[in-house]
DNA sequence: CTGAAAGCGCTAACAC
DNA sequence: GTGTTAGCGCTTTCAG
């Protein structure tokens, strides 16, 4: 029924090793051989078993991608960028999309041990004790993507969250802000969560002001948890005249609650971003905001795994430039009252 | 090194038969042995592999996912909500994505052939007749998401998309629009494309209205795509009070070109788009839309797919109900001129 | 309830 | 250049 290498061996007048040969591009082949062997291939639509090859040259070519959040766009963005440089090379790629259910991260884990893949992309750093075990002692190389793990000495690619952050507050407060508030990440995430909390700190701090805990609030980088928190801010009595969000959907949530409460933006109130995705640009006011640049660390990423993968020396920290993107959403203010 | 059933099976004290039956849930296996054997596992560290796994019973517990994009976030939906069932039952995803590149289209089933993926779910119509061809005598189970093909009767899930464009047209309609514009997607697109036009046309047709092919642009359902074919109808000498168009990205870049050319939304025109994704619902005004339901229709593309995979009875055709999101973009007229 | 043994379809070392 | 052969690690009859 299947057609396997042994037919096509047999049709081509050759042994199945000269079929091996042809069909992984080996040399030593005669050209008489080649083109017997590839014309008996395309008349039986002979297609090798992947599960053949891989029992036999322990090799599954394959890799496993470890991600958050699917229809977060940011991480869609990724992943297109390393199925892009993947296939390229016939990898293919197996997608975990943990969907911050930290059960399956383990069992993903396990599962991506058995298929044998050659390789391993994490995106997502709130792993357990259980997990870290895992990493720590897995077959297979593992790179991290976006994320940085505590005492976790993996090779990891990023931009500087810290700096990033530093840099968009403090054009805010080039813009002449002096009440910035921030609606960070998730503080268990030391790279989207806590860098860019620090970041927003320092700039702050560097420019002379206090920072007031009460014009900072914790979000999980979803619209509503700008949009609520946004509600809060708006509150205070000493309103915030810029806000810096960890995220854009979180930004665009704030600017939504701030323009529904009958705000000006940026007339009123300021709005920078981070992430730079697609919406950013759609929505009115365009966003301002950190510009990631996730197709090239996706692509980054998956090269360093290659890599690793092929036992090349490879840095353990890579960092990409990030880029303040400025568009509409924030406004130069004058201080006098 | 690496630990197998051999190892497994000597440590338990029993024959590799038996570890198998216990790793794969068997029943006739002693209450004894059975412990025996997952201690032993247990300590071991045992995982089985795959690819032996594969190659002996012919299963790859693999399920190949061809998808147009993967930013795309009905997309992205669909495949976390296919994912998610998968993963239940121990299967595992591969993403094919083909990002308007035909090319690739072929080659990604062929890799999925060596791969012998359990089935495919096929979400991506604009198929040449290469692929078309190995579709029809392909030895695994496909099923089509949101897309027909055809003169290929391979089973589909699908909404009524002319209905659904007809109910989105006279909702507009109802609403006392007369020259209501629509922005089509890709008309090489039969399920998208072409049935949401028909339903458009339909709807006017039975209102009493004459169709003006002026009215109509074609886009590919990116957001500039509706920018500027907006731009083109905002030209338009009699221009129209309503448009309707085939996706929710399109929809607000129309949207957005109306208000960046200085339109009140939806006070001088109202935008009704096809989908709802999450920034329908983010953008301000609110757009309207047709609700596309991307998460059961990726469950039950799964499920079609396993009852196909099983050898059980399917329907060739399932009808995925819509609804309509009514929100702010749309606005009622009066007709006195 | 358990074990022996024959593959699954391919790769890769080795011999010619 | 080419063929022979021994696995790769598991499932699955078939005996017992």
């Amino acid at each position: 029924m299947k057609v396997k290498i042994d037919d096509v061996a047999k049709k081509a007048g050759v042994s199945i090793s000269t079929v091996s040969r042809v069909v992984n591009g080996y040399e030593h082949v005669s050209k008489k051989s080649k083109e017997r062997v590839e014309k008996a291939i395309r008349e039986l639509e002979y297609s090798p078993s992947q599960a053949a090859r891989s029992l036999a040259s322990q090799k599954s070519k394959l890799i496993g991608i470890i991600v958050p959040d699917l229809t977060n766009q940011y991480y869609a963005n990724m992943i297109t960028a390393i199925e892009e440089e993947a296939s390229k090379l016939d990898y293919s790629i197996i997608i975990c999309n943990i969907q911050e259910n930290m059960k399956k991260e383990l069992k993903y884990m396990k599962m991506l041990k058995e298929m044998w893949v050659d390789g391993v992309i994490l995106m997502h750093e709130k792993i357990n004790d259980e997990t870290k075990k895992f990493l720590m002692d897995c077959s297979f190389p593992v790179v991290l993507s976006s994320v940085k793990i505590d005492d976790l000495k993996l090779p990891n690619i990023n931009i500087n969250d810290e700096q990033a952050a530093f840099d968009a507050t403090n054009y805010l407060l080039e813009l002449g802000h002096r009440r910035v508030a921030m609606i960070s990440g998730d503080l268990r995430d030391i790279t989207a969560g806590i860098s860019r909390l620090k970041g927003y700190k320092r700039a702050l701090t560097e420019a002379g002001i206090k920072i007031d805990e009460s014009l900072i609030k914790e979000g999980y980088f979803k619209f509503e948890d700008g949009y609520n928190n946004m509600k809060t801010l708006l509150m205070l009595k000493d309103r915030p005249t810029a806000v810096f969000a960890a995220s854009d959907v979180m930004a665009i949530g704030a600017m939504n609650c701030a323009m529904d409460m009958g705000f000006e933006v940026p007339e009123d109130i300021s709005f920078m971003g981070f992430d730079n995705i697609d919406m950013a640009s759609v929505v009115r006011p365009r966003l301002s905001t950190v510009n990631q640049p996730a197709k090239l660390i996706g692509q980054v990423s998956f090269r360093t795994l290659l890599n690793k993968m092929n036992d090349k020396m490879i840095d353990e920290e890579i960092v990409i430039e990030h880029s303040l993107v400025k568009r509409n959403s924030c406004k130069e203010v004058n201080f006098e009252g």
